[in-house]
DNA sequence: AAATAAAATTAGGTATGTCAAATATTTATA
DNA sequence: TATAAATATTTGACATACCTAATTTTATTT
């Protein structure tokens, strides 16, 4: 069995190390669980005694099978949660993530495969991030940045980098959603931000950190 | 704020004082809670502490009116949530139980008013147990124990008073659900056993205590 | 009313998960 | 390479929630 803030920590080193580049270390995990360093050490020790993370001074953390299998659980539950909570009771997308972190937990063999059944088995959350399969595979996802989009061509949201609710309410108040259209009508060199067109009406400039933070396709 | 842990005595003491005559005691606390009646003395203290009970010695342990207010929220979560697994998840209702303790728990303004809607405003549980409204009220709820039935009278199963999977499985073996009609056939009066008729087809015996665990109407 | 049984409480201890502060170890910079 | 800065780790402490065993209180018998 594996308790609540197990599963926490598991999640946590789980998204870290889909980063490219990135040594999960203590004081990454820290931030990550919202906790002080020295609680990490101590979990380390504790997921390592469980078989669930292996941890190396030089590669840092990294889930083990057995780990991997669970935080993908966690993973799936998270965001089929999120999709419920959109689809069935009408939530918009920068709060579910909050509640989800709270349904994610909830334990029963079939629960997952019958909400995900109930749900049209979709392929992906509400943020655009894809929901694992209960055998752990995992929808492609494509990479592609607003920011990277040439100027004069169009795309389409798919999903978002970052999940925060400031930035999603940001989006809101853009009108931006997945699958809204957004034309780059510019590129600023001084800063970086990109004048774009949202949809039909909408022109506005955002940062380069805005473009940086969005999937399109 | 309340812990899981707090909210779970809450909802014992609130199902131990829905017993007439009944005073509620630590060690009734404990075996509803399922810990040692130590345990339950430090929580007593804790609780009181938080003003959500009082407690006296001769009197027993009493929901305030705030810890009324939490426990009824908890108790509209869980039968809300099984609502929603029997109805849409598919699950039966001698599985649901489980499930609803862990899903009662998770916290979120609107959160059970957008359920409760999604569901179309249901008043009985699964179990035939009436959902709280988000103000507080409870539904009627009818008290006619199948044992109360005179002989060659026939009634509808319309509530469990036993919700342990034990029973529902039972049930399930018998065929009873909620609705299921019942005809008392026959009263034993050596041991209060039971000939009843359920539905068209199945005669058999039950004991005075299986027919003191449904409600008819 | 005394003896016994049951229930409530206290005392002391455990496991989990957290933290701050001190120390050790790396890594980076001068 | 020596030093400073950042990171990792250990130590000791705290809160929650639990337990066992001992004790006190209350209730029930005799």
């Amino acid at each position: 069995m594996s308790s609540l803030t197990e599963e926490n920590y598991l999640k946590a080193i789980y998204r870290l190390s889909l980063k490219a580049d990135t040594k999960v270390t203590p004081t990454l995990i820290a931030e990550e669980v919202k906790v002080n360093a020295a609680s990490v050490v101590d979990m380390i020790r504790k997921l390592t005694e469980k078989k669930l993370i292996s941890y190396d001074k030089v590669k840092g953390a990294k889930l083990t099978e057995k780990g991997s299998k669970l935080a993908l659980e966690i993973v799936r539950n998270h965001r089929l949660w999120e999709v419920f909570l959109v689809e069935n009771l009408g939530y918009s997308w920068d709060v579910v993530h909050e509640i989800a972190e709270q349904l994610e937990h909830v334990k029963h063999k079939e629960l997952a495969d019958r909400l995900d059944k109930f749900l049209g088995f979709p392929k992906y959350d509400p943020h655009g991030d894809p929901i694992p399969k209960s055998n752990g595979d995992i929808p492609p996802t494509v990479k592609t940045l607003l920011s990277e989009i040439e100027v004069g061509k169009s795309c389409k949201v798919i999903a978002v980098k970052d999940s925060s609710s400031v930035f999603l309410q940001y989006l809101v108040q853009l009108s931006v959603s997945i699958g809204t259209k957004i034309k780059v009508l510019d590129k600023v060199p001084y800063d970086g931000s990109l004048q774009i067109q949202i949809g039909k009406d909408i022109k506005t400039n955002v940062s380069l950190k805005f473009a940086e933070s969005i999937f399109v396709a």
